[in-house]
DNA sequence: AATCTACATGGTAACGTTACCATAATATCA
DNA sequence: TGATATTATGGTAACGTTACCATGTAGATT
């Protein structure tokens, strides 16, 4: 594989005189530019990003970890980063931590290797080690999506608690007292934030008792939580218990829930009504029916990128003065779509 | 940030007995060990895998080219590439084209860059300029999923021929004679297999004339296509025209129909049957009722990534001897699975 | 005529690691 | 007892590039 002193070589030029042709980066005759561009291009000269960092410190690469590219949220959100990236001249490689702690780690620690300039990371669980271990190795770190419960760090994420309220008092405007929430993990902030909105709306609607079902934002575990919440009504032997409107926390739990409501012969939003968490993805649906509370994603994955280069920026310019600059937090706000999976409660046929 | 040097002088050793206790490459006697473990330790030592791949002229990285993350056929190939590939100590970079050449060629830039020690590449388009391209920088190349006119090269894909032939047959079985099918884009060597399959049996059955409609592997053209094939009757004026069965050839292109199906009020399978190429998303179904043609997508990926892990190893090995070896081609079998989307044809209203 | 600036090119060293070769002590073998 | 492995450690150079500094020319400015 040709190097750059081939090129020079070729060319009848010093390499670095060649390194700056290539670079487009000071001074080159017309005349050297020709000479070298023919160089590269007859013997097929790839420069060598390897040695290329090594000297000059730094990648142009970003990490982006997140807990799930399966979801088009996050898919949406990688979209984002990506074009705010390119458009600034930086790769992003794409890790997936199913929501394991322990591939999080694994894969900080190979990025960490491989010097990324700068990472965005949504955090599998609230676990503050793997923020200590990149404040350690100096790397710019921007949060997505979930905040960590003591640690100061930049985040992007979306109003879920705003977002959750706003869509458990549209349902409490259609008569609904008996409001299901199918939850993502305890520890992870939007899942809580939902929560909390939805028992801030409970509340002040003046129920006593609010119905949380917590597992995982994955499809399997709404098809259970959903089974339970129907359930639960099932085995205290009176229907009148049952949810008459379920709140998924997140689309795919959503999908769980519609496939377990499916299954179990009850019509959405006839029998009851369903509302969620982020939008499905345009394959699942034949026809877009539910009522939803939208996260900008894109714009998400944009500003976070956005961000993490001002961070890098900043880290470049002021590499001596180690002034603690304060932490950023932009939290997006969540647009609510009404559509057909909501209706008044039925009068329970006892 | 440490680097070895640091860690070696803490340990009160030379680098290279550092670098042999950190890769567990070579002799160290246990206290040495230790003390260059503790040092590690203590620095929060990370490698510089720039630096180390620069001189070891191995990047432990593979590259997989495809054209849709979005789609779950691919994410499991996917799944199975970085299994196999972290099975052999090698990270995966993945790249989405969108089936665009331009793409496609930016990123084998930036992958021959970072010196990614293999590639793996679902093709965009049969442009052998980019094969070429690969070739002249000496990367281990396999392709997946599609083969290239005029090009010989290492390459795992399935038997979309046998696959479509096998499924057409089965409409065929169903009593249907108006089979149309909904296919990707010419040039593209597994649409191109799945409409020769086709073919081959809607000759075999002695029916003149085959309905081709020729689209991308989307779900808008998937929708575009269904609504011109049903159009296409309308506009002769008699139903009779209209096919009694449609034949998508992956499964995006069979959501786009089923939306197309709904929007026009038409019943699967009760007014017309459906079989599609690849199974549906879990997610986008609530219910599978759709009888498919399944690739073995997980396999696929695997053994894509051990044919050229294997190719690595020859390169390696046989450094000196450009001995030319003959390229392999492994074809998977297609499993149909019966499912309830087809039904024998309607007698035709006229 | 002296000074300055923009342009053009090159030399040297360094980024952080490991390949390769060398040395030496100890253990094993015939 | 000498020869041969095995174990343990280190020195030097090189991977391919660019940062930094130096040099020189030509034209513009005082």
């Amino acid at each position: 594989m040709a190097t750059i002193r081939d090129v020079a070589k070729l060319a009848g030029v010093a390499p670095i005189t060649a390194s700056r042709v290539i670079n487009t980066s000071g001074y080159a005759s017309e005349e050297v530019r020709q000479r070298v561009r023919q160089a590269v291009e007859q013997l097929g000269y790839v420069p060598n990003s390897l040695a290329r960092s090594l000297r000059s410190h730094q990648t142009l690469m970003l990490a982006l970890i997140l807990t799930d590219v399966t979801n088009p949220f996050w898919t949406t959100v990688a979209r984002g980063v990506e074009d705010a990236a390119s458009q600034a001249g930086f790769n992003v490689i794409f890790c997936n931590t199913d929501e394991a702690q322990e591939k999080q780690d694994r894969y900080l620690e190979m990025l960490i290797q491989k010097r990324v300039d700068g990472i965005l990371l949504v955090p599998a669980r609230s676990h503050a080690q793997s923020i200590r271990f990149i404040r350690q190795q100096n790397v710019p770190l921007v949060l997505l999506d979930r905040r960590l419960l003591g640690i100061d760090a930049d985040i992007v994420r979306c109003d879920s608690e705003g977002g959750a309220y706003q869509l458990t008092r549209l349902l409490l405007g259609r008569g609904h007292r008996r409001i299901a929430i199918l939850s993502g993990p305890p520890g992870v902030s939007s899942a809580d934030d939902r929560v909390a909105g939805y028992c801030r709306a409970i509340l002040e609607a003046g129920i006593p008792q609010p119905l949380i079902y917590r597992g995982e934002f994955t499809i399997s575990s709404g098809y259970q939580m959903t089974c339970a919440a129907l359930g639960a009504a099932a085995g205290s032997g009176r229907a009148v218990n049952a949810p008459s409107a379920l709140f998924a926390s997140n689309n795919f739990i959503a999908i769980g829930a519609l496939k377990a409501l499916h299954d179990s012969g009850v019509a959405v939003p006839d029998a009851l009504s369903l509302a969620a968490f982020d939008d499905l993805p345009a394959a699942t649906m034949i026809e877009p029916f539910l009522t939803v509370a939208v996260q900008p994603a894109y714009e998400m994955g944009r500003q976070a990128t956005q961000l993490l280069l001002t961070r890098l920026n900043d880290a470049a310019s002021a590499a001596n003065t180690s002034v603690h600059r304060s932490f950023q937090e932009i939290i997006l706000p969540v647009a609510i779509i009404e559509r057909r999976s909501i209706r008044p409660p039925q009068i329970p046929v006892v």
